[in-house]
DNA sequence: TCAAAAGTGTTAACGTTACACCCATGT
DNA sequence: ACATGGGTGTAACGTTAACACTTTTGA
């Protein structure tokens, strides 16, 4: 019976989005050279070390992974499938990766935001690039499965804290921008004319003196984000 | 570096809670005659078995626990923290109860729901307690937190899916018990009248023949929920 | 001048809040 | 009779939804 207990090693898996021109979320996906020949693209992860916390570990590879100190991160769901890392592809990987037998592996998925032309400057990934969501390939493991859960839990996300949304959009951006990426992420439909309004009545959404330029109809007004406002009186976007 | 991985036992630990006739939250707590002389109370949980998913560990504890088959159980996190097992006595405990020694142990946290009432028949457990949220007591490891953090995580739970809440009520209920289960759960205050209003406009509280006996007022009607009728329309509490 | 999107204003529908009022029951 | 809570009605208020209208800009 004690010898059933499981005796495992843990890793971290980390789904970063960005939201993109085209007004399509991604998610960066990462190849490493020394994956050839089972070289494909996969989720940002790392086994946790033995004196680290799970946050942590997520922290580390957000790091490693974009250059960025102090991401979002929010850990969302634990998956342990038995199953999870017995394909014979991913098994090979892994004794390349982590050199020694790896029976069992169970990870913690956790959710990261980032502006998408935020500089991606990593220490541990050659390629790094962002994937629209309707474009993520098969991945290793059940990567495409924690994917699909991590687009339920941004949109929960949103619903709970909506200042979250604007660590996927620039600095400066205008209420259009906003509106499409809010369409993207909730079920729920609002007429642009009345979201406009109700945005901008709100005082943690400045009003910028710049405006676009160069485009064929009436330029848009930039906003900012103003965190400190919003955390005295955050009002929930649909009440 | 690679003898750093994490190479871990996992459990996980199992906070049940119930809502008892004075309108208290309540937790399960276990205790077990073998356990003297480290006898104490603690959260109900167990070690994973080598082929088991985290989910049906859940699912096993919770039956070892109350003897039910299908609780509603949520996974809501995973803790990790390398000194939640350090303490002296918690180490003695887990060599007394796995019979090997166990450096570091990860947990992975459930929040399930069980109606007060329900007879609870524990096969593993001698002592199966119910202890309102206010009087818990000092618990071993960090179960503490992990009740900390449950609670936040039950009222998000019922933000986002008011039905679960009828997991905690009788099957008859008069409305203003759903009325004190919500005010406990619930930041926001609404006025009984009103809330009595919209809950009996609701076509999912359906409405019984039953009303309340022997008590020294207007005897308030009783009403059950009805899952069916939810699921087609779920209606928010509150938009 | 046209197309496209910014931005403002108006109104009706809807939901919420705050009470007033009557009902039923045990002490 | 009175206290306590059940249950219904209503009016004021605030928010949302739908849409008309004006403004700005490039082509």
């Amino acid at each position: 019976m004690t010898q059933n207990f499981i005796h495992t090693y843990v890793s971290v898996d980390c789904v970063v989005f960005g939201f993109d021109h085209e007004n399509r979320l991604n998610i960066l996906l990462v190849q490493r050279h020394i994956d050839v020949p089972e070289r494909q693209k996969r989720l940002p992860g790392s086994l946790i070390f033995s004196n680290e916390d799970v946050d942590d570990a997520a922290e580390r590879v957000l790091h490693e992974l974009t250059g960025i100190k102090k991401m979002v991160q929010k850990q969302f769901r634990c998956f342990a499938d038995p199953l999870r890392a017995s394909n014979e592809h991913d098994i090979k990987w892994m004794e390349k990766e982590y050199k020694q037998q790896i029976d069992r592996i169970m990870t913690v998925a956790y959710l990261s935001l980032c502006k998408i032309d935020h500089k991606i400057n990593s220490t541990k990934y050659d390629t790094v690039d962002w994937c629209p969501i309707d474009e993520i390939p098969s991945l290793p493991f059940d990567h495409n499965k924690i994917i699909n859960e991590s687009l339920i839990e941004i949109r929960r996300w949103i619903e709970t804290d909506f200042s979250i949304i604007f660590e996927l959009l620039p600095k400066k951006f205008t209420i259009r921008q906003l509106y499409q990426l809010y369409g993207a992420l909730s079920e729920k439909y609002i007429d642009i004319k009345n979201f406009h309004k109700k945005i901008s009545s709100f005082n943690y959404i400045v009003a910028l003196d710049e405006i676009e330029k160069n485009v064929s109809h009436r330029a848009a007004r930039y906003y900012k984000f103003d965190a400190k406002i919003y955390k005295k009186n955050n009002t929930k976007l649909i009440k």
